[in-house]
DNA sequence: TTTATATATACCTTTACAAGTATATTCCTC
DNA sequence: GAGGAATATACTTGTAAAGGTATATATAAA
């Protein structure tokens, strides 16, 4: 897993631009009217969602469009499958199971 | 999606700690080796990731095993999977063509 | 009951980063 | 080409958080 892009979601207002985008690609203004921040701080977010690669820009005219990339979002997703066996209850169940005649033979 | 769980694992060392915890639970002090780190480092780490619900502990005797939890991650795959219109390539390219018809209009 | 082991926590220092503000840059419009 | 809009960036300041070290606490062992 790329520590970079989990540092980048892990600013709340990173996450609510993230979230904003979903819908479809905005211009920084946009972004800024919509989560009430000022525009500098939304460029400099955008900044580093952008050096995460989690973001990419599409210039037109003196605006600049900001759209969500897939691959981030994808590779966080095969992460978090390799922890299948942890959710799967039935697989708890069964850790538990043999800790408790573990700890039988202990006594 | 809790920006807690993100803000925990964006940080090197918790990361590898719970990667290490998928193979199941471990003392403070197996962690404390296996990465190379000191053991209040790695309590204090510990602490975090207990907070934010990631993983749990079980005291046996004067040892403490921390093992994960699956809430948390369950949770951010639910989210990610509210991104499945970016992620699908498909959607992307329909779009692209969608803005290209637009741009079309323009000229 | 002293000693050793495992872990948590307190304190200090350093560093990274987010917000605020001002300004530079680029492009459009008149 | 002058003025205005949209955006990026430089600078400053405050704060949170991570590592280092020492120590407190609890349990086991002698």
């Amino acid at each position: 897993m790329n520590i970079t892009t989990l540092s980048a979601l892990a600013e709340p207002t990173r996450l609510q631009i993230v979230e904003l985008l979903r819908e479809g690609p905005l211009t920084v203004g946009e972004i800024a009217d919509r989560l009430h921040i000022r525009q500098p701080q939304v460029s400099k977010h955008l900044k580093v969602l952008n050096e995460s690669q989690i973001v990419e820009v599409r210039p037109e005219a003196n605006r600049r469009f900001y759209k969500l990339r897939p691959e981030p979002l994808r590779e966080m997703d095969g992460w978090l499958k390799t922890f299948r066996s942890i959710w799967d209850d039935q697989f708890n169940q069964l850790e538990d199971y043999l800790r408790e005649i573990q700890e039988d033979k202990s006594n």
